[in-house]
DNA sequence: CTGAAAGCGCTTACAG
DNA sequence: CTGAAAGCGCTTACAG
């Protein structure tokens, strides 16, 4: 392998003539910078990234992490990363996914270890303890996702509030007025509360009372056989309802079976609006869902570009952005049985 | 942050001596060590890994190759994942999920980058231009997976022809004849082949004929979408079929919806038996999938051991290994109709 | 068992 | 616009 020693030689210039026609980092004359690039070419050079971050004190690799074992790598999180990793890779960084649980530990470890320039925390809770890790540490992240309390953070995240607001005026305008709301489960303790199901709740809630309606909210945790558990708790608590918002992707395949099974017909019987899931996912249940899609492309790119701000020392204050979910066609949603001739 | 001077200095010794009670790289004096590690604590000190990767010449990072944009990471894909960072992290070297194509211009970027020590492989094509462009560089790289003449290559696999016997032999038990291979779609060119269906379809082959019996095949996208097509397709194709082996974990969802739609019960009309896959994955379906599960922890950690071989001249010639799948009991399976009362 | 020193391949003030 | 040189924080022959 070819070093900037072996292309300043054959150049004819210093190594750091070499270093500043490469990153364009001081004015170079015409004539130098082709006997440089010809050179390079010539060698085949590539530069050393593990010598630059040496020197530079700076790796360009992001980490993105993702607590895979406790929440599912879905179809819809795929987009997320890589629409992150290709932001990433546009500015002259490599975005990696680390293997990490969400525990404050293993982000000692990251951050202590001097491999990356900067994090990107997903699936992020109310309180975090890898935020509060972070914070101690001054290694910039940003968050796809946020905390109870995100003034004083770079994040982006889904605008939970607007998204079930127009997920309930869906179905609102199909007729339905007994809307119900599947949620995640926050777990037990309230320290360890999702964002998206807690924020979801609360809008689920102001949204319907704010039309004159009742909100009644199920959870259950994030697979599809406690899904169809939920179908049954439904039907027990809430016999009178037509309309179902999930915010819980993975449940809804079982929730959407267990209403079958309980001989309900989707949407005649039931109608089903998953949200902050994506086409992808949503195309999996029988029938397909109709379904918010989470932005993941917009986030991952925004989440990225929010971090590099820290980085690059472009920005003062944080950048905070929230955006809406999609709309998705699909066949699970339909008019209110009483709409019906 | 400290540096290995400091401590040095805390400890008054040199450098190197530092280095070698670090690493255990040469003998310290007892006294020596404990005044070394000391200093260590004392000072909260951890060593450089950019410093450490440089001097060595070796980061110690492993990329792990997975196409995200070809191949969805589901499920059954977090079991390899999470076992093989585990396996890399007890050793020393961080794994981590490089986000790329299955195309062979990105592997050279990986490769010329110089930011990665060794690459696993996942979602191997029997023609794979990854493995061609790693062979003609000198990075080391193991695979979970293999290509057509894997000979002089470090691999982990699973037992295709073991896992499809056992499969028809679960189905032969049952008392079913008519058994059908709902196989993945391996593009249109031979060249793209995709190793897991390309095996799955020749040992089906082999093993139907074997049994006397005569193996119908089809194969569709890796999507719900294409499953529920499929249903039809058997039906048409194959009206007397009473069971399919489904080795194709997309498809699978949609594939027995279809079969609902179409009137059919599972299992009592037809049997389904989703291989390759996991107990996650099949209690998405409803009914619940009977499946073969991929041997993901297990074949994480032996990807990973065999790449470790090659990085730490551990052995002269390849590891090579193949792992069957485990049965996992579900609803989806059951006796051939003219077995029941 | 320990140390002085070269070197990994870059970046970056500093000087001209 | 260009260069000589220090330095990033380690590892590793080499010498004793």
């Amino acid at each position: 392998m070819a070093t900037m020693r072996d292309v300043a030689r054959l150049a004819n210039v210093s190594i750091a003539t070499v270093s500043f026609t490469l990153n364009n980092t001081k004015p170079v004359a015409p004539a130098t910078r082709l006997r440089v690039e010809q050179a390079m070419e010539e060698l085949k050079f590539r530069r050393n990234p593990v010598a630059r971050a040496l020197a530079s004190r700076r790796t360009r690799i992001i980490a993105l992490l993702y607590p895979a074992l406790q929440h599912r790598f879905s179809g819809t999180v795929v987009n997320f990363f890589t629409s992150a990793a290709q932001t990433a890779s546009e500015h002259g960084y490599t975005l990696v996914l680390w293997p990490i649980s969400n525990d404050a530990a293993e982000v000692t470890e990251l951050v202590d270890g001097g491999l990356v320039d900067g994090v990107l925390l997903m699936e992020v809770q109310l309180d975090d303890p890898r935020v509060e890790r972070l914070r101690q540490s001054d290694l910039p992240f940003a968050l796809i996702g946020r905390t109870r309390d995100p003034s004083a953070l770079s994040y982006v995240d889904i605008d939970f509030e607007n998204t079930t607001a127009a997920a309930v005026d869906h179905l609102v305008d199909l007729g339905h007025r007994a809307i119900c709301l599947l949620n995640g489960s926050v777990g037990s303790s309230a320290l360890e509360a999702y964002g998206p199901v807690a924020r979801t709740e609360a809008a689920f809630d102001e949204v319907m009372r704010a039309r004159g309606l009742t909100p009644v909210t199920l959870a259950c945790d994030e697979t599809p056989i406690a899904g169809r558990a939920a179908a049954s708790e439904l039907l027990e608590r809430a016999p009178d309802a037509t309309a179902v918002i999930v915010m819980n992707e993975h449940a809804a395949f079982g929730f959407v079976s267990g209403l079958t099974h309980r001989g309900l017909h989707v949407p005649r019987d039931m109608s089903i609006l998953s949200i902050a899931s994506s086409r992808d996912m949503a195309a999996i249940s029988d029938p397909e869902l109709t379904c918010m899609a989470a932005p993941g492309v917009e986030l991952g790119r925004m989440g990225v570009e929010a971090l590099l701000d820290q980085l690059e020392g472009r920005s003062e204050k944080h950048p905070q952005a929230l955006v809406m979910c999609t709309f998705v066609p699909g066949q699970s949603t339909g008019p209110a049985p009483d709409r019906r001739p």
